[in-house]
DNA sequence: CAGCACAATGACCAACGAGTCATTATATCG
DNA sequence: CGATATAATGACTCGTTGGTCATTGTGCTG
């Protein structure tokens, strides 16, 4: 038997706390956040922290692996039920980019790991660099397909998914440093534009 | 009257520990890297650290600054040096490989910084920032006057400025992560051909 | 309402690391 | 060589912060 009431607060808490500690991750970086600050942010005491994370480390894996697997479930989804190629390259920048959209505090802390991932850290870098590179081969696999049928020109497919995987980070990073005064849509054609011609659409 | 055996032993000094602090922080990234440990790289003792530079921060700015100032430098050069278009564009993105290829710990630092700018850390990040724009800068105007000159098609020009620098170090990235088995030259001309295709060659 | 189980609290602790400085080693020069 | 100035050292200080736990608060149940 379930015991509804607890567990709802529970989860409630949880989820709270969590939020909590994206938005001081996200501003912060995972060193400069201190856990007092998290605690002030989600309105409870540190000591109440350790009630449902069990350390530092173990929270800010939280925050990022949420959304994290849900982004590369989205990603992948909406890759593979695309048909054509250049159906498949515009969902794959379209879904990350409305996703980034959507979760700004997110994206900061994606960003700052990905910065990260050239020094060597424990073994937990190691479950998001898995994640990082499954994305790569998603659109990897899609390029390959496309160069087969021809319909894009024979290139590099895994060195072009990684490029495309970087410039559409690099248009989510114009929107949130407030470089782009383009719509969120423009913005999406305008990376798959230079993407696809890039590429080399036939 | 220069004390010449003084200054240089000064020099030399300074240098030798700057290297070994570049080696710690690309190894370790900024917050990770300790004094104690660049001490010990550089053979010599803590104390020693704190004649040569005031802090761990200036410290940090010194191995950065000097590289990126240089590189910057190298880069406005050989792209004003260039005479078309398409040469000034191959020019920007040849000079940033050739030189993270011989500065590896540099670009180490560099990457990890560029992961720090969605937080909001110090007066002396400002300093990184403007130069990073500054890059961009000098990419928006060649391309500004290319489409003037119908050289390519009318794009955005500063965002596409902002995706070519994203390029370019996405090469990089996987150059340093072994993810690329194809030589510097070869890298060059991938990265060039996407996105001189990308922008719209005419 | 009393008693109880458990959630919340925040003072506290231990580890760590930046930065200091009294002491020691080294180089220069008369 | 001896005196003196300067460079190097590393044990130490002190602030910070992740994590703990004895105490306090809360809500449920009989």
């Amino acid at each position: 038997m379930p015991r509804t009431k607890k567990d709802v607060v529970t989860e409630f808490r949880t989820a709270e706390i969590l939020q909590a500690a994206c938005r001081v991750f996200a501003e912060q970086g995972f060193e400069q956040a201190t856990m007092a600050e998290i605690a002030r942010v989600a309105g409870v005491a540190k000591g109440t922290l350790y009630l449902y994370y069990p350390s530092k480390q173990d929270m800010y894996w939280a925050a990022l692996g949420r959304s994290l697997l849900e982004l590369a479930a989205a990603t992948r989804l909406q890759v593979e039920s695309a048909s054509t190629a250049e159906q498949k390259v515009h969902a794959f920048i379209a879904t990350k980019l409305r996703y980034f959209e959507e979760h700004r505090d997110f994206f900061r802390i994606y960003y700052s790991e990905v910065g990260r991932a050239l020094c060597r850290h424990g073994r937990a870098a190691r479950q998001f660099d898995d994640l990082y590179l499954e994305q790569v081969k998603v659109l990897d696999q899609a390029l390959q397909h496309a160069v087969r049928r021809k319909a894009i020109r024979p290139i590099r497919t895994d060195a072009a998914a990684f490029a495309l995987l970087d410039l559409t980070r690099s248009l989510v990073t114009q929107r949130l440093r407030g470089l782009s005064r383009a719509s969120l849509d423009e913005d999406i054609e305008f990376a798959f534009d230079l993407a696809w011609k890039g590429i080399g659409h036939r």
